[in-house]
DNA sequence: AACTATTTATAAGA
DNA sequence: TTCTTATAAATAGTT
């Protein structure tokens, strides 16, 4: 078990990146934890989560650090009624989503090749350069998953040649079989049942193969056994 | 050398606890930054020193992080009273908004070559397409735009060969002029200028210049003008 | 600030 | 997700 000394930029595997955060995470918290309590400091401690999910940590609470940091707008600025203050509130947040949104979706627009027409060679240029990585990172991936493709079915090939070797040899047998009852045609269907079990058992091609090989003797209606 | 597995409260010594604090606090920081960076999480890291001192931390902008968590908070308190109407709909507005703001996300995500785990062979190849096309679109643009730079500069540096040329020539006429003083050696200044502004103008050489070639000229302190 | 013996955190594997 | 374990990283005490 060997473990890398661990690189820092971006995780890629998602899996990986999940359980990383959930760790590293915890470990940041009862880190922050440990400082507010040996060194009597006061922290606020905000993450979000990739997926945005929030994990905040605050001995005592993030508005008061907040306050103290001069950071917290004076919330009640003028407020004439205590339910417009909600209604404000969720406006704000409806414009900062609209914001957020309008912003991905022209991103999301030039990337596709839309509206460049407002962008400067620089722009450009970094426009092409997360394509190109894009790109590159989409193909590889494509590649890897046709690779896996491709040696799952060369697999699924190999065992369905083996079946067909196997069968090709039971009809080989077939043939010695039908052979061995048109010199002895005046056996009953009994007698001739049996030698064809026999045989086969004999040189262990039934083995294994849970008697569907049988099942296909019976359906093949021998023309010789009456 | 033997370390004491360290208690879990206040350092009483201050300067012990002045170091831990020092040391710790990087260790804090730096962990959040890892955080951050590999598993592309969004931080706020506030911490007061015992003595008020102000140390933070935000790869983004902490206020941006801030109105974020104020974003995703939403659930507080529960208010069922009149406001319900109005509230309702504007936290579906939001709701919403979260919801295409997370799906863009995901795509701009995937464009860029992230988070590609979860996607099959189709998703792969109609991200590629994509990718290709705005790549195309892009590159023309870019392309576009150099040759109009391009085009930009021959007409200015035709211009500037332009007056290049005619600049050339009035040196000619100078040494013309210079030759004329030459012979003529007894004139005055003020002849002299006369003279030089004259025949310029006579070849039409000055009209259109702000008179900054006769600057030039009267700068050049021609050593036979007294 | 630098060193180092230890503790602590954590990546990978189960 | 949780547990384990080998190893990387942080850090308390010392110089």
């Amino acid at each position: 078990m060997v473990r890398p000394k661990t690189e820092m930029r971006k995780i890629e595997k998602l899996a990986a990146r999940q359980v990383c955060f959930s760790k590293r995470r915890r470990g940041l918290f009862k880190k922050a934890q440990e400082l507010s309590t040996l060194c009597d400091a006061d922290i606020a401690l905000i993450v979000f989560s990739a997926t945005g999910k929030l994990f905040q940590y605050s001995p005592s609470s993030i508005n008061q650090v907040l306050e103290r940091r001069g950071l917290l707008q004076s919330k009640s600025v003028a407020e004439p009624q205590e339910t417009s203050a909600e209604m404000q509130t969720a406006h704000r947040r409806c414009a900062i989503l609209r914001k957020e949104l309008a912003e991905k979706t022209s991103v999301l627009r030039q990337l596709k090749g839309e509206d460049l027409q407002g962008l400067d060679l620089k722009d450009l240029n970094k426009l092409e350069a997360i394509l190109e990585s894009g790109l590159t990172a989409v193909v590889k991936t494509k590649g890897e998953r046709m690779l896996k493709e491709i040696s799952d079915l060369k697999t699924k090939e190999a065992q369905l040649a083996e079946e067909n070797a196997r069968l090709k040899q039971q009809l080989v047998i077939m043939d010695t079989c039908v052979g061995e009852m048109r010199v002895q045609d005046h056996w009953d269907d009994h007698h001739s049942l049996e030698l064809t079990i026999s045989s086969l058992s004999s040189r262990d091609a039934l083995h294994n193969h849970n008697f569907s090989s049988l099942d296909t003797l019976l359906k093949l209606g021998l023309p010789t056994i009456k």
